[in-house]
DNA sequence: TGGGCGAATATGGGCGTCAACGGGATCGAT
DNA sequence: ATCGATCCCGTTGACGCCCATATTCGCCCA
C-alpha cells in the first residue's frame, strides 16, 4: 500500500514526542521521503504532512502567476516560510513544536489522518467536530439535489 | 537541502550579533554563496538575503521597464544602491547593523523565513502580523475559486 | 472457541552531540 | 589608546540516538 489511509490517535510524552503511526510510516518508505515537511492547512486547524513533493505542486502552482506580483510572493511565503520539517527518530516518532501546536490547538494527544498523498494531524476533538461539519455538509448536499431532482420531474 | 524552507527566531546577542539557522548555513554552502546580500523588500519590513543570483532577479525586471522611464531607474538605484553585504562570521553569526535595523524594526529577535531560492529577516511580531494578512488574502482568493467554479456549473 | 504465546508498536527515559548563545582575547584601523 | 570587527572557547539547552518497558493484536494450538 502506498496511500496515506485511516487514522489513529497517539500520545505526546513528556519530552514532547508522539509517534507517527506505523502504517504511515511503511508508506514514508515506500515513497522514498527523507524528511518530512508540515504545512498548516488554509481553513482548518490541521497540518498537512507529507514529502517535498507537496512543494513540487504549489511551485508549479506559484510559477504560473506573475513572480512581482503580490499573490506569488504570499503562495511562496506560505509554501516556503509557514512550514517546517518534521524529523523521524529512528522509532519513528517527531517532536511536536510550539509552531505545530499553535495553528492546530494540539496539547496531549494527536489524530493522525490519512488522505492519499499527504496526512494531516489534528487536535483529537477539532477533528471529531470536523467530521462532523464535514458530514452534514454532505448530506445537506445529498438532500438538495434529491429536492431538485424531485422539483424538476414535476 | 538546496532551499530554504520553514522558519526560526534567533535572539541578537550583546555585541550585535545573531545566529543564521545552522539549516539555512548548510543552504548557503551547498549554493556556494561566498558573501550573502541583503535587499530590502519593497512593500514589506524585511530583509530579502541571498546569494548574488538574488540581484539577476530585480535586473531581469528592470530590463523589462522602459529604460527612459524613471521606474527603471528608481529601481536599479533600490536594488544596486541599497543592499548591504552579510559576512558570515565562523560560528555562522551575522552582525545586525543599523542599515538592517531600520527597515525592519528589528531590536532584539530576528525571524529568518524560507522562501525558496533565499531567505528573509524580519521583526517577530510583525512576521507573525504579515503571516496573518498573507492566509487571510489567500483564504479570500481560495473562495472566490470555490464561488466561480459553483457559479460555472449553474 | 478460548486461552496463551509472540511479534510489532507505542511509550518512557538516560545520554551524547550539536547548535545557539555569551563573553574574553586578538588584531587592525582611525 | 579606543573602538569595532573577528576569532576562539566555554556553557547551556534542545534534540537525536539508544535501550528498556508496556500494551496491543494477531496467530497458533489445545
Amino acid at each position: 500500500m502506498d496511500r496515506f489511509l485511516s487514522s489513529a490517535i497517539n500520545r505526546i510524552d513528556s519530552k514532547g514526542r508522539v509517534s507517527v503511526p506505523a502504517h504511515f510510516r511503511a508508506v514514508v518508505q515506500k515513497r522514498g521521503y527523507g524528511d518530512l515537511y508540515a504545512l498548516r492547512a488554509l481553513d482548518v486547524p490541521a497540518l498537512d504532512v507529507g514529502g517535498l513533493d507537496l512543494l513540487d505542486r504549489y511551485e508549479e502552482r506559484i510559477a504560473l502567476e506573475d513572480p512581482f506580483l503580490q499573490t506569488a510572493d504570499d503562495m511562496s511565503f506560505f509554501c516556503h516560510g509557514d512550514g517546517a520539517f518534521l524529523k523521524l527518530d529512528q522509532d519513528g516518532r517527531i517532536t511536536v513544536t510550539d509552531f505545530l501546536r499553535e495553528h492546530t490547538g494540539i496539547e496531549a494527544e494527536v489524530a493522525f489522518v490519512g488522505r492519499g498523498t499527504f496526512f494531516q494531524m489534528w487536535e483529537p476533538s477539532r477533528l471529531k467536530a470536523h467530521g462532523e461539519a464535514v458530514r452534514a455538509r454532505l448530506l445537506r448536499l445529498r438532500q438538495a439535489a434529491a429536492a431538485n431532482r424531485r422539483g424538476e420531474s414535476e
